[in-house]
DNA sequence: CTGAAAGCGCTTACAG
DNA sequence: CTGAAAGCGCTTACAG
């Protein structure tokens, strides 16, 4: 077990006090005005010796650990996959490192995580918050914290959100599907309180009302599995024989659509329109492909890092909170005609 | 800002040591022989007060962070966002936190964020290992840090590993198409030097040679983008007209070949059968669903976490390394016959 | 131009 | 039964 350097093993060294060497390693030689010759034979002894500063013991004086605490409702999911990509990456470039967790969107779960992310001493977090939690979040920027609120914000929570633009998505969306003549269109979502679900629906029954249509709107059980939520479409679906179109307001949802419609026999595209919200991958490339809100993740990443390097500039004044939503890409395929 | 409670604060407010709360919230008052009183009187005002030891300053006398440092090829693949998913909640229950980044299957930036970890003094390390690697691995080994091989091992290092038994799944995969009646089976794979890669067309050619059957064998570069897959796959299908049947070394390359078949106007099924290494939600739900090679993914971050768990009591010692092939599970669908 | 000393918030060997 | 003191590996105000 090779013994690891300290600075004091490298100030034994080379007969010079700790103090000069942590001068030079963090770029103070010339305001300390430390002579060049030192600074330059210092820095090429670390270097040869391949000293590392133990990041702990820089941490524990300076208050700063350079991680970010990151908490998403479900890593596995492809959206939040894909977030936790980019942010990693942008993360990375400014010198921060990522530790995560996942809140299942629980309310308990994400207070005990909030607080384990707190006794880490993380410089701050970027999370999607469960409704309920407008306290604890609170709580972290009273004390100085940096929050980024991430996909969803929390109302009556004065801190920095990034989201999807979800009011002009689910208008465009509706828009799209009404200028391509459908009558009968049904909102399919999830029994969840969140906001952004809240909005999306909102959006889409006015969309449909200044062209006096219909809406219909089933929800689905927020923790029912793939099958149930197959039975319950496929249900839904026979009821309703006049739909023309459906809206899915997530793309799990749309993926228990097109087995509910390869079920019913029913033909995507001729029988059914489909649009989901939220792109996936796979949506390109199944036949017909399907007509998808994208949500620009690589801009949603970039956004919250730099939401997140503002609030710590900012030292904890809460005031400049970045509040911003980022417009969705309506991806058009074949589902739609 | 609320002021951090540090260990000292409650030693003033309850005029007793710092070394008595430490012996208390450790769980070491008998041992020490503290007096029953004293320990409950202490740990009751520690519950109220809400005290939390700085971690940071734990860490730094223990030499212990409590994390592990998980570095994967890519996240956001729908494989590794799976484990990141298992892995942090088996890590969480055994008190374990999950620091990721993202390795792109590139050495030279792999050897750099093991750097980054070093430096961060993660408990250990579980890494999906690009090949040329092997140095680096030996150097935590030999420094007394667990690490956890995952996906593939590195032929050489003497360290634990879990990956799936690549030899009895492609076996079986092959057999199972034979028994069906292909005749003409392609091999597609990525062109890459990953121990699983080779085993896995090893496997497959040894497999049809029994049976006196042709293989054909198609490489397509492992940076190419998706478009550029299902150009070289449709070309690859257009020559080989006598194919009846292809594996798909990996599930993204089975998008790229459905994609292929659909440009080519075939009918997945009928004209070609199909099957993917690496199970994906969605060929389950695509039509006609998709035969796959699943890996029992829970059972994978389990056994990895059990690894680590298992080295980090070693202490060093890689005598008691684990060398783990868990079996895969053939899912049969629609897509071969 | 450079260094001795205090301190971040913990743990533990040692002393009584 | 309990506590004073040293130490983990750093940074920085202060002194010279």
């Amino acid at each position: 077990m090779a013994k690891i350097l300290s600075i004091r093993d490298i100030a034994n060294e080379l007969n010079i006090s700790k103090t000069t060497i942590s001068f030079i390693l963090n770029g103070k030689a010339k305001e300390k005005r430390i002579s060049d010759e030192l600074d330059e034979s210092v820095t090429k002894y670390l270097a040869q010796r391949d000293y590392k500063p133990n990041q702990l013991a820089k941490s524990l004086i300076m208050g700063k650990t350079m991680m970010i605490g990151l908490m998403v409702e479900n890593i596995s999911y492809y959206f939040f996959a894909q977030v936790a990509y980019h942010i990693e990456e942008l993360a990375y470039q400014n010198g921060y490192r990522i530790i995560y967790c996942i809140s299942d969107n629980d309310l308990h779960k994400t207070q005990e995580l909030i607080g384990m992310f707190r006794e880490r001493h993380v410089d701050g977090y970027i999370i999607t918050p469960p409704s309920g939690i407008e306290k604890d979040i609170k709580g972290l920027l009273d004390d100085g914290l940096p929050v980024v609120l991430f996909d969803r914000y929390l109302e009556g929570v004065d801190t920095s959100y990034v989201v999807l633009d979800n009011y002009k998505a689910s208008y465009d969306a509706a828009k799209y599907l009404t200028s391509k003549g459908f009558k009968n269109i049904a909102f399919l979502e999830l029994d969840s309180d969140q906001s952004q679900m809240h909005d999306r629906r909102q959006v889409y029954q006015d969309a449909l009302a200044e062209s006096n249509l219909p809406l219909s709107i089933k929800k689905i059980p927020f923790i029912s599995d793939f099958d149930y939520k197959v039975k319950e479409m496929v249900k839904f679906i026979k009821k309703n024989q006049q739909i023309d179109a459906v809206f899915f307001a997530t793309n799990y949802l749309a993926f228990s659509g097109i087995k509910a419609i390869n079920e019913l026999k029913m033909s995507t595209h001729k029988d059914l329109a489909l649009v989901a919200f939220d792109d996936h991958e796979v949506f390109n490339i199944y036949s017909p492909s399907i007509t998808a809100v994208a949500q620009p993740i690589r801009k949603l990443a970039r956004q919250s890092i730099n939401a997140f390097l503002k609030m710590l500039d900012a030292d904890g004044r809460s005031n400049n909170a970045e509040k911003i939503e980022v417009p969705a890409e309506l991806m058009i395929r074949y589902s739609t005609g």
